[in-house]
DNA sequence: CGACCATTTGATATGGATCAAGCGATGTGG
DNA sequence: CCACATCGCTTGATCCATATCAAATGGTCG
């Protein structure tokens, strides 16, 4: 369980469209296994599913749709911590609370489990004990990639998002972004201009392909590989 | 287990300075425990403990001493991830390999625990499991704050480092730096000058003073944390 | 004492931010 | 169905924080 897989194949009683804050009442039937115990909820664009310091009652699993996690800092600027595609786990980052707020990016549909649930089958279970550690770990890792990002020039700070959008994406060369030119600002640490002009750019070496806004082509691999460091 | 008040009480068996990459021997009791599954090992100034991509064999807690993770970039560009003190545990980071390579600072002992055996020990008792995660997690917060710090201004970022020295230090108001102008630089994605620089500036202003290069007294707490942002 | 290394300080250059305006798509009301 | 408002994105001009290049200072060890 815990898996993409496992989990997604799970879906049932949709709670609708519209509830917020509101998390999964606990009237599914808690059976021995994960998938019993998981809600599906639905979130419109720009929904929050849950708030920085808010207690992390629940673990997230994205069926559709795109979530992005974010802080604010006390200036008013904005930090993106993760864009989560559809099989991602999120939201068992933290201990008690959690460190980020969450939002849909595009309508989305969530599945929602509770924590105490996992953490108890993990008890009795330690191949769901395992998996706990692996996703966690995955998490951290991608982290640090984010950090490795950061330290980066503008240009190569792009050309890694749009790197690591590809490999999540079915076609590796195309890439359909279901986030705004601020999302990625706020994600890179970069402001929306820069990246437009570095998109626009990349576009004039022909390194991409700008058909809509939204929709990236990776024309040169080899040139977006070296100019990513 | 896997505290560090646990851990700790365990060392034993001193490798030896000098022992480079030799990982542990299992000649260690397995008994049932983990503190008597660990080694001590000791590392002189700039020895490195592990690189980045060697498989991921041990698990790591700080006696002594200072360590720095870090991953050198394409072009040279060094990121140091991560400082650990003593009672810190660091080389669980990722999966199969490491993602860093880690280093002492200054001369340090570490104990070595074989990864196999803790994973063994946790798959029996849950607590171990738990805790396994626990302490991933937290690595991940920390990560999580690095990211935070690496979108804020100069200023911001070495008040956010002396701020999270002194938390982790005995006596919070003054620090003694173990690492170098260039080690903070590097972990703050700044250059060496523009560190020394703001360290003066912040001398100037009295929120802090420099008394020797190494050590650092915070002088004006709420000064400071206005400048954290 | 003299060499070396870490750190500081100074002068200048530059990448990305900021401020400002234009443009194209999408949607709304008349 | 068209006129217009809105929103997301792009483009342009200028400014500024930090990098870069260079040199001086200070501390440590043989």
């Amino acid at each position: 369980m815990l898996t993409q897989t496992t989990i997604n194949g799970s879906s049932r009683q949709m709670l609708g469209k519209g509830v917020r804050r509101g998390p999964p009442i606990d009237c599914l039937p808690s059976g021995g296994s994960i998938e019993l115990m998981a809600a599906s909820m639905s979130f419109s664009r720009n929904e929050e599913i849950y708030a920085e310091g808010e207690p992390a009652d629940y673990f997230y699993q994205i069926v559709s749709g795109t979530v992005r996690t974010y802080k604010i800092l006390a200036d008013g600027r904005r930090q993106i911590g993760a864009f989560y595609l559809p099989g991602d786990m999120f939201g068992l980052e933290s201990a008690e609370e959690h460190a980020f707020s969450a939002e849909a990016i595009a309508d989305a549909k969530v599945l929602v489990i509770k924590r105490s649930a996992v953490v108890a089958l993990a008890q009795r279970d330690s191949d769901v004990a395992h998996q706990l550690w692996a996703v966690t770990a995955r998490e951290l890792q991608r982290v640090q990639e984010h950090v490795l990002l950061l330290i980066k020039t503008a240009q190569e700070r792009v050309v890694g998002f749009l790197l690591e959008m590809a490999e999540r994406a079915r076609d590796d060369n195309e890439v359909e972004l279901p986030m705004s030119r601020q999302d990625i600002a706020d994600y890179l640490g970069l402001t929306i201009e820069t990246v437009s002009r570095t998109l626009t750019h990349l576009a004039t070496t022909a390194a991409i392909e700008v058909p809509t806004s939204r929709r990236i082509v990776l024309r040169n691999r080899a040139a977006l590989s070296r100019l990513n460091a």
